[in-house]
DNA sequence: AGTCATGTTGACGA
DNA sequence: CTCGTCAACATGAC
């Protein structure tokens, strides 16, 4: 479920409750879930794979981590994370990750990081992959202070198209090869949206668990790269180390 | 049936 | 203090 663009389907899916009170609520999160109770759900959030359900004075962030999932008006025999009931409709999360946020919730949050938010900024990005010159490319996509809401898949696509190697040196890679890298990530990830809200996002992929290059035809390595070694698939003909 | 993966955090030791 | 490593969480596709 993860990736920034779920997210943002996942909120889409739940509009219909903003402005609702929260009649019952469930689950065996061991936060105090029961603090929504008779509460007004104010609105709906999304930064990077973080859901935030907002309350007068308070947020419930749900993050679902590798396994987490929701259903609307559906149950599954999974243990039940958080059930919230409105009057008409209810949402079940299964396995996620649930923390309170006091106050306001834009003291939580930089929106600007958040590569599907409006208010995404390219430069800050930027300056920021200047400042660690000696990373990899495949680390610093996953860096959620800079690219919130991209995670694996969309590393990987974004890799295979502009043609970079994963373990490519920030210092090695041209400013506007960069560039490039930092506009596919917002291109990629609002396509990546669109597929996934069509159920057609995994035969759009042309890396990610691919053994094959499309372009040349070479098998595909799949290898666990960088300091977060997290898997890579990626051609070692076409992705190049050095610009 | 066993392996592994769209993720993150915290503990521990060097 | 910082870095790397590991365990923990927990589900479903293959």
């Amino acid at each position: 479920m993860p990736e920034g663009p779920s997210l943002l389907i996942a909120k889409e899916q739940m509009l219909s409750f903003i402005g609702k009170e929260v009649l019952e609520v469930e689950g065996n999160s061991k936060m105090d879930i029961q603090r929504m109770k008779h509460g007004i759900l104010e609105d709906i959030k999304t930064w990077g794979k973080h859901l935030l359900l907002c309350f007068p004075g308070y947020t419930f962030r749900i993050h679902f981590l590798l396994f987490g999932t929701y259903l609307i008006n559906e149950d599954k025999k999974t243990p039940l994370r958080l059930g919230l009931h409105f009057d008409n409709g209810r949402i079940n999360f299964y396995s996620a990750s649930i923390k309170i946020l006091e106050g306001n919730i834009h003291e939580h949050y930089d929106w600007s990081v958040d590569v599907m938010n409006d208010d995404w900024n390219e430069k800050m990005a930027m300056q920021k992959l200047y400042q660690r010159p000696e990373s990899l490319i495949c680390d610093v996509l996953l860096e959620q202070d800079i690219f919130a809401g991209v995670g694996n898949i969309i590393k990987n696509e974004i890799l295979y198209r502009v043609k970079i190697h994963p373990e490519a040196v920030i210092k090695d890679i041209p400013k506007a090869k960069l560039k490039e890298i930092v506009k596919q990530i917002i291109l990629y990830s609002f396509e990546f949206y669109e597929w996934k809200k069509a159920y057609v996002l995994k035969k759009h992929w042309l890396a990610h668990t691919k053994k094959i290059c499309h372009r040349c035809e070479l098998p595909l390595i799949k290898k666990n790269t960088g300091k977060k070694k997290r898997r890579s698939f990626f051609c070692s003909s076409c992705q190049k180390l050095f610009v």
